[in-house]
DNA sequence: TTATTTATTGAACGTTCATTATAATAAACC
DNA sequence: GGTTTATTATAATGAACGTTCAATAAATAA
């Protein structure tokens, strides 16, 4: 058995093609096609195509909070934590792709259709917000400037897709550098 | 002949289901049957679900900026203009709804297979970009401060998915409140 | 009033969708 | 060596997809 099993494949794959094209315009045929498996291989790890996709949610949002952790920058105050939060973002975002966020999305899709999709993206959200208002704390900014951050997180995710990546960047650097530690 | 042509009331039943779903996710036939009438209804009128699509794109977009054209102060400087164009958004979302925006949703799933449909989300995009920076001009406001506008606005329609719109507009308007007019 | 164009109908088309059936092997493990 | 675990290929399933057929009704024009 080589690095990687199949099991594995199928998930990156998979995850690549619906960050592409969306969950819905990717047909499962598709993937099995260009995984090179045959259809019970992925029906032997995964119960469905709705259950691959829960599968490739939670593996994304633990991918995307320990890329984010490397980078950030707690000992410095507010205006350092900002700009390097937005520049791990930014990084993330340059090896992973411009076609937005993935958990929206997928929010989008599945309201309605499959819960435990829609709910798994949205507390991803949740859980961000959270993160970043938990180390505010430390230099005692206020609350409001962790909507704010989440706010420019997202205003560059959007903004990317019809934008240049530098043009966005410095947009946000610029917000993030008026930004007021008491926030108001 | 009632005041509303079928074609209309078709046009305003695909967009609101397509702006609830996705394009992929609702099919002809479930608009169909949300507005009472038969296939050849709508493709006597549109001659295929992307046309139809596209003429709701533009549709849209017309509506959207005449929408925000109403509101927006252009005579009292920097804070007031981006204060009114915030304000002139969220009155759009509510009455619109919270599921994004449905331009880069179109361009996400119509990149790389229906290219009139994606180039129409990019255009609208650098559309409003264009408008909000020559208004800028008027009160000699850097062009940098029209990407961060966008950029404000894209967070805006963004978070307001998995916020309370309140706590939404409350963090757009205090990062808009701490720009700078010559962003620098 | 008839002729013609415009608008609409319900049924059906061929295709693709996610999924399962079947049955035969490989590979990994004990 | 026997048993579980993982995979192959092919085909078939029923449902949903976007679109078209052929017929007709309604509106318009002569």
């Amino acid at each position: 058995m080589r690095g990687v099993s199949k099991k594995e494949v199928i998930l990156n794959t998979a995850e690549n093609l619906f960050y592409q094209h969306g969950f819905h315009a990717v047909g499962v045929k598709s993937i099995l096609n260009e995984v090179g498996v045959a259809p019970m291989t992925m029906y032997y790890h995964f119960h469905s195509k709705e259950t691959l996709i829960v599968e490739i949610l939670k593996r994304r949002e633990l991918r995307y909070f320990d890329f984010l952790q490397k980078e950030i920058d707690r000992d410095n105050g507010l205006a350092a934590y900002a700009e390097t939060l937005i520049k791990a973002h930014t990084d993330w975002m340059k090896t992973d792709g411009l076609n937005g966020c993935l958990f929206l999305r997928a929010k989008q899709e599945y309201e309605g259709v499959n819960e435990e999709i829609a709910a798994l993206s949205k507390e991803h959200k949740k859980t961000l917000q959270q993160k970043i208002e938990q180390e505010l704390k430390t230099f005692n900014s206020s609350k409001q400037a962790g909507t704010q951050l989440v706010m420019i997180l997202e205003g560059i995710t959007s903004t990317a897709q019809v934008m240049a990546m530098e043009e966005v960047e410095e947009a946000a650097f610029r917000i993030a550098k008026n930004m007021r530690a008491d926030s108001q």
